[in-house]
Order: structure tokens, then C-alpha cells, then sequence
DNA sequence: GAGCCGTGGTG
DNA sequence: TCACCAAGGCT
């Protein structure tokens, strides 16, 4: 081999170190790299999936609070715990969540899983869940690959296979594990995603700074990763109604699939609303849906359907809806109660 | 294995 | 404004 050419073994030996040294230097505080609790670790992991960490900040420390421990969540209703997650979106989380900690309440004695097959086993846990559990709470040399490894790895490598593919997931599980420090899993996980939050980031890349510059072999880091399209927006209009009374507001309580035990404004047929008063626009994006919705008043006699119920507005702030049924509901209540 | 799920921030 | 994106997992 020439010398002036680094090994891979020598370049992946020299990335790990560099990634290591720049975060312990450099590496950003936050309220889950204060702890090593378990439960503390996998609520900020669930949290943080595919959502942002500002959003997280904003809601993490009071929501554990709230829940302490894993019996704690387990001892709360179902109702209870989506109200909780209300503005986090993907509501299966938190009834993964609750569904673990049951399971550790129960199964497990309290006492929380610490290897790979237990943590696979439950609800809503992962691969990378389970790895980050791992490394963050434990210290075990766990690999993790979420966006932000993936996108760090794929330059570095100036890979092009698609991150999504079944090619691409293995690949970099495999590198995931060929470069984790495992002398401090804990501190090279945390620093290869905070690499992709700060300098290696989707759109704009600031390789000048990047901790990692001599040892990346992109040749046009924007460009990578590749990814397969993302499937087209759908445009949808639903018109739903405000009916007030003395008995509060109709709501419809949702009996299928993902919704289930949530609330929502009920829907009509646009014929149905004919000669309703509108009330206002609203439009929000659900996943790859764009939604325009039309609400209109319905007269204080109407007939609650089968799944329909009257919700007193004590109560309102208590049942659990999607955020933008919550924010329409409070603009149009007198004096937004 | 492709499609699905919520929301808020950002360029 | 709007498309894109995010510490994924489940079916």
C-alpha cells in the first residue's frame, strides 16, 4: 500500500477519533444527555423521532414530569396519555409507549430491559431505538443509524446507494458498526447526529467547519444521500361542523384504526352543510395529505350520530384531539375558553 | 417492502 | 408560499 495512503481501517480509526474529540469539545447540552435513566433515555428517543429537537425541548422535561417512571405511564389512562402527546404528532407512540411500560411493569418487574432481544421486543423499540437505549443509558456499544447517520456516513463514504433501500439500510448498519468507538459508544452515537445537526446538514453543508473535512471522501456533499421520491401530496377538502349548546360542543369520538379514543370535529357531506353558516378556512398538511377544511356552524338542535357526543367545555381541555381540531375549536369558542 | 402516520420549523 | 425535512416503526 502507499504510504501517503491511508488504510480503511486507519481513515475509519481516524473519523471515530475525530467525531469523539470534536464532541467532547463541542458536543451541545441537552436535558437527555443529563441522564442515564433509562426510561429518561427512551422517552427522549421516542420523542425525537421524526421530530425536531426544538419541538422536543419544548415539551420533554414537563411531559416527565408528568410520567417519572415507566409504572407511572402504565398506571395513566389511554385518554390521559394521548392528551399528554397532543401537539407531537404520530400518536402510536405514545401508545407504544404505554404499552411498554406496562410491559416493564408487569413482565419485566419494574426493572428495565438492558439487552438488544428484550428492548426488540417491545412496542414501538426499534433497531435504533434499541441501539440508542443501549449506548445512551448503558454505554454498550450499540450502533445506531437514524437520517442524520446515514446522511454523515453517506458523504463520508461519497456512497450513493439510496439510504431507503434495502441495500442501503444494510450498508450502513454494517459502517454504523465498523466506525462506533467502542471505548465510548455513548459519546461517538451522540456525536455522529449532532455532526448531521450541525455542519453536515441536508441542504447546506458546512464542510469548512466540519470536524470530519480531511477524512470525507464526497466529492458534492449536497447531493447526498440519495433518497427514492417522496410519494405526491394529495389534496383533500373535508367540511366539518361547530355545534354549540348549553351542553357544549358536539365531538365526534374516533372508534378506528390510529385515531381511536381520539376526538374530532364532526364531518359532514358538503350537501349536508348546505345553508350552514361557514365559519372559516382552515389548511394543514396530515403526512402526504394537504387538507383544506371548511368549518360551518350547525344549528344547536342537531342530532348527535351514533358516534357523536356532546363535550362540555370543562372538559374540552381534557380529551385528546389532533392540534389543528384543538386550534380551530379555540378560535371559534367565545373568548377562546 | 411500499405505504402509512402529525406536526412545526425552515430556506 | 410551499416543499422539504426531522434522534422511525409497523403492517
Amino acid at each position: 500500500m502507499h504510504p501517503s495512503m491511508p488504510s480503511e481501517t486507519e481513515r475509519t480509526l481516524a473519523i471515530r477519533h475525530a467525531l469523539v474529540a470534536w464532541f467532547l469539545r463541542e458536543g451541545k447540552d441537552y436535558p437527555w444527555r443529563r441522564t442515564t435513566d433509562p426510561w429518561a433515555i427512551l422517552v427522549s428517543e421516542i420523542m425525537l423521532q421524526q421530530t425536531t429537537i426544538p419541538t422536543v425541548l419544548g415539551r420533554y422535561e414537563a411531559w416527565l414530569r408528568q410520567y417519572p417512571t415507566p409504572a407511572h405511564l402504565a398506571a395513566a389512562s389511554e385518554e390521559e396519555a394521548l392528551r399528554s402527546w397532543e401537539g407531537l404528532g404520530y400518536y402510536r407512540r405514545v401508545r407504544s409507549l404505554q404499552a411498554t411500560a406496562k410491559a416493564i411493569a408487569e413482565r419485566h418487574g419494574g426493572i428495565f430491559p438492558q439487552s438488544p432481544d428484550d428492548l426488540r421486543q417491545l412496542p414501538g423499540i426499534g433497531d435504533y431505538t434499541s441501539g440508542a437505549v443501549l449506548s445512551f443509558a448503558y454505554n454498550i456499544a450499540a450502533p445506531i443509524v437514524d437520517a442524520n447517520v446515514s446522511r454523515v456516513q453517506a458523504r463520508l463514504d461519497n456512497d450513493p446507494t439510496p439510504i431507503d433501500s434495502t441495500e442501503g439500510r444494510k450498508r450502513h448498519w454494517k459502517r454504523a458498526a465498523e466506525l462506533l468507538d467502542p471505548d465510548n459508544p455513548r459519546a461517538y452515537n451522540s456525536a455522529i447526529m449532532e455532526l448531521g445537526q450541525t455542519y453536515c446538514t441536508p441542504t447546506s453543508p458546512d464542510c469548512l467547519l466540519c470536524p470530519c473535512r480531511e477524512h470525507c471522501l464526497a466529492e458534492n456533499p449536497a447531493s447526498l444521500p440519495v433518497k427514492t421520491p417522496r410519494p405526491e401530496t394529495l389534496e383533500e377538502t373535508h367540511h366539518d361542523i361547530l355545534c354549540l349548546t348549553g351542553r357544549g360542543i358536539l365531538m365526534e369520538l374516533q372508534t378506528n384504526g390510529r385515531h381511536l379514543g381520539m376526538y374530532r370535529l364532526p364531518r359532514r357531506t358538503a350537501d349536508e352543510t348546505r345553508g350552514m353558516r361557514k365559519l372559516g378556512t382552515q389548511k394543514y398538511g396530515v403526512t402526504r395529505y394537504k387538507i383544506t377544511r371548511l368549518l360551518y356552524q350547525a344549528p344547536p338542535d342537531t342530532e348527535p350520530r351514533a358516534t357523536e357526543t356532546f363535550v362540555s367545555l370543562d372538559a374540552l381541555p381534557s380529551i385528546p384531539m389532533a392540534s389543528p381540531d384543538r386550534k380551530i375549536i379555540l378560535k371559534h369558542l367565545p373568548q377562546g375558553n
